[in-house]
RNA sequence: GGCGCCAUAACCAAGCGGUAAGGUAGAGGUCUGCAAAACCUUCAUCUCCGGUUCAAAUCCGGAUGGCGCCUCCA
């Protein structure tokens, strides 16, 4: 398989460092609030490379975060901790927080059959190996000491700014934030900071009490987990230029060597052809879509549906497109798995050439669903493309297998009374009868459709 | 102000020099008392202007338009 790599700017083909399995590690949720579904498409990343590297027959060993102490309202070390300040806004201690918020986020990604990664790990759990990369750091000379905190000193660290492509100077003369004069360079990152006593959250460190900096966790904990050199890391573009440049030089100045070899990073999510934001109501939740009768799947479909590395537009118009699309690639699945005729096997295999093939180019996962359904819509239904869609399901995640659009809903006895007067109406042929009926079950919010095995009834 | 991305049919979206995948909507059809659903068929020369090439949506230059980051965010 062959991906991008934003360090190189190549795509470049994927071999384990250790000829054995992949290790990867993905950027995960700050849980001081509900992730939206912006926040989804990057997990939804994660998961579209994961299952599509074991399907192309990588072993693959993944790592996630759960981001409970350290991450500042800005992510360069400005402002408070964000798990403190919604923890004081809501009268609850931090930890209550994350607990809230991290249930709320494992049951999301439930929902959008996000495969969990092998090890998903607690900032918070980690203080220690946080620590000790912190020393060392200090130690070796990477790091310098303020009044505020330990800071890292990027002067040391040559590469800096490779990865964002960055222009050190411009930066300073563009930064909006308000200067730390302490700071020998603006880009100069906390990793370790010292805290107030009336801080909730800290820890004995050898400059006192303090709490990690954000950008410590990831380092800390991918290289417990994986090692100190591993093959893949991913997150959001957002991280490109703070978060992931800073984790970088952390950890190679800790190593002494490059520790990831290749990242990878997935484009946002816009509305409406434009940044998703929460102050306009458009930093949508998996809940909102649930609301509005979509299935978590057909967010999952829309993503599948676009490359990672572009921008996607959600609109409400295009996430009914994709449950549509989803109704009807089921009931394709459905009408292979009930049919005996036998597909041509040559055809069969092209199939299953191309969707690799798209996999193995940078996850082209939307030129594989052109693949999918040209499998789906086939002239001959036979079991064995069943076959073939439920292993390219193994990628998409889209449970395919199941009936969708005839699921068994709870109808009031009112609406089924209803019902029974107008099937009895059809058996006399009263067809005014029966569709007036059928108005009045409508007006009372519920759909009567007429199928050869009998009515439907279904909401809305 | 600095950096970067994008521009393909009504909408979403592949395409990476060899003559436009796929989905939704629309249109036509099959089925049905009707409707809906389902299924089938059908629907674009790629923002504009130059250039390179036997050949360009694909490469180069320019114009116009849209968006993102630099500030919280995946």
């Amino acid at each position: 398989m062959k991906v991008y790599n934003t360090l190189t700017k190549n795509k470049e083909e994927l071999i384990p460092l250790d000829n054995k399995t992949i290790r990867m590690y993905s950027c995960g949720p700050t849980v001081y609030s509900y992730a939206h579904i912006g926040n989804m498409k990057a997990f939804l990343f994660m998961d579209f490379l994961k299952r599509s590297l074991n399907y192309l027959g990588y072993k693959v060993k993944s790592v996630m975060n759960i981001t409970d102490v350290g991450h500042l309202v800005s992510d360069s070390d400005e402002g408070e901790d964000k798990m403190l300040k919604t923890a004081k806004n809501s009268n609850m201690t931090p930890w209550d927080i994350a607990s809230i918020y991290t249930d709320a986020f494992l049951n999301d990604i439930g929902k959008l059959n996000i495969h969990r990664p092998n090890v998903l790990c607690k900032a918070s759990e980690h203080i220690n190996e946080m620590l000790d990369m912190v020393n060392r750091l200090y130690d070796d000379g990477y790091a310098y000491e303020t009044s505020d905190g330990i800071y890292f000193d990027i002067s040391k660290f040559p590469d800096y700014g490779k990865l964002s492509n960055l222009d050190l100077e411009g930066q300073i003369a563009g930064a909006r934030v308000a200067i730390n004069t302490e700071k020998k360079h603006p880009a100069d990152f906390a990793i370790w900071k010292k805290a107030p006593k009336e801080h909730i959250m800290q820890w004995e460190s050898r400059w006192g009490m303090g709490y990690p900096g954000w950008h410590i966790e990831c380092s800390a904990m991918s290289r417990k987990y994986l090692g100190d050199q591993f093959d893949l890391h991913t997150g959001g573009v957002d991280h490109i230029p703070i978060h992931h440049e800073n984790e970088i030089a952390q950890s190679n100045a800790y190593i002494k060597k490059q520790a990831v070899k290749c990242w990878m990073h997935c484009e946002f999510l816009q509305v409406d052809n434009g940044k998703m934001s929460k102050s306009i109501g458009t930093a949508y939740l998996v809940s909102d879509l649930e609301k509005k009768g979509f299935e978590p799947l057909a967010f999952r479909y829309m993503c599948l549906n676009a490359h990672y590395s572009k921008k996607l537009n959600f609109t409400w118009e295009g996430i009914e497109a994709a449950q549509k699309s989803l109704n009807r690639l089921s009931n394709l699945v459905a009408a292979h798995k009930d049919s005996d005729a036998e597909a041509d096997s040559d055809l069969i295999e092209t199939y299953k050439n191309e969707f690799r093939n798209a996999l193995e180019d940078d996850l082209n996962i939307p030129l594989a669903m052109g693949t999918v359904w040209n499998a789906a819509r086939s002239s001959v239904k036979s079991f064995r493309i069943y076959q073939l869609l439920m292993d390219f399901d193994k990628v998409l995640g889209l449970n395919l297998d199941i009936k969708r659009n005839e699921a068994e809903e709870e109808i009031p006895e009112e609406i089924s009374l209803l019902a029974q007067q107008r099937l009895q109406a059809r058996k006399n042929k009263d067809w005014k009868k029966s569709d007036e009926l059928r108005d009045t079950i409508k007006s009372l919010g519920y759909f009567i459709n007429d199928t050869p095995s009998g009515q439907i009834i279904k909401k809305g």
